[in-house]
DNA sequence: AGCTAACTTGAGGGCTGTCTCAAGTTGAGG
DNA sequence: CCTCAACTTGAGACAGCCCTCAAGTTAGCT
């Protein structure tokens, strides 16, 4: 690849950042162009489609979550390493409106190292008997989807509030206390 | 007005109730014109905007909240009710997503009767020591909030996934085994 | 310096959805 | 039956965003 033609991509790049960051994944390609002080018919060359161009922009993060995860399992209290674990990827989806509705819009993919990780969060917890029993892997995406709600409704007025949604949600994953769940766990789902 | 207009708004909200519910409320007008048998301009007539033509449609909602509330109060059970209460307006949001874009845009208003309503609902279920009292009325939007989300993404593979979703949250609101919340309440926010 | 493949450009076509308004139609009172 | 205010119509102006491609430019090799 031509010197100019890397140059451009990292341009694009960070434009992309820093407007997925502010605005969402939504926010129009010609402004990314724009900021990046590119043509859009560059951006198309650099990122054929939108999804190319958000997998480029994130594409540490998957790195990023699986290593928050072994952070966690290194915790010596299983329950502690479950909570700050869920708190970390919250804090991640609370600094970035872009990675914030990727948060929400995909599912941790099942041939992933994360995923591996995340389950063993998971079973851990539940052994030590601090997570309740009956909830699954495929249930924390409420957690990940209220808070990503939650991010994005309060951000501007209240952008700590999803921390006491988060805490709402951690009382209720405990296993003191706990009710039983109505309804079969949700299946993994691939995507949405 | 005269008759044909009359049957023609009615012919709208038909259409638009429908349209909503199945599709949530960004379906484009000219849609629902169409699928009411009558052309966009007399759409325009008659709802000079989208929120005209919403309000309309989701009018009666609001009162429809504030019986459910009225119900939730004449349980014996103080955290029964309170459960009762979230769990209907959550079953509302399921049936609907249309108004389950609504609840999760626009918050319960100050000078409503349902927001009174709610408040005794929470006040109460406090003061039989059920709910956790470090919550305020306003944190039950991370209830609405978040389980809209979850119907949003499950509504089509898993229809029932809210409830695992609203259950979590319900043993989290409860005053038994909770943990101190982080942050200051929300603010009683307007909308949004 | 000259050449060429790689790259950039941005006007323009396409699509979707919003909203308007001049022209035509119709219900209903007199 | 006549009249007219009320109503309906739908083409079209407008806006935002997507995506392409023919023409022009440039990096880097020889």
């Amino acid at each position: 690849m031509r010197k100019d033609a890397v140059q451009n991509r990292e341009r694009l790049l960070r434009a992309a950042r820093r407007l997925f960051a502010d605005r969402g994944l939504d926010v129009p390609l010609d402004e990314i162009a724009r900021v990046a002080g590119v043509s859009i018919g560059t951006l198309y060359n650099r990122f054929p489609t939108r999804d190319a161009l958000v997998e480029a922009v994130f594409a540490d993060r998957r790195a990023t979550v699986a290593d928050l995860a072994e952070q966690a399992l290194a915790t010596d209290d299983a329950w502690e390493g479950f909570a700050a674990f869920l708190t970390a990827v919250c804090e991640l989806q609370a600094a970035d409106l872009g990675y914030n509705d990727l948060a929400a819009r995909t599912a941790p993919v099942d041939g992933d190292r994360g995923y591996g990780l995340m389950l063993e969060i998971v079973e851990r917890a539940q052994s030590a008997g601090d997570l309740r029993a009956d909830v699954t892997l495929a249930d924390l995406a409420f957690v990940i989807w209220g808070v990503s709600a939650t991010v994005a409704a309060t951000r501007q007025t209240s952008p700590a509030a999803w921390r006491r949604h988060l805490a709402l949600m951690l009382d209720g994953l405990r296993a003191a206390g706990a009710r039983p769940l109505p309804g079969p766990p949700l299946p993994a789902a691939r995507d949405c």
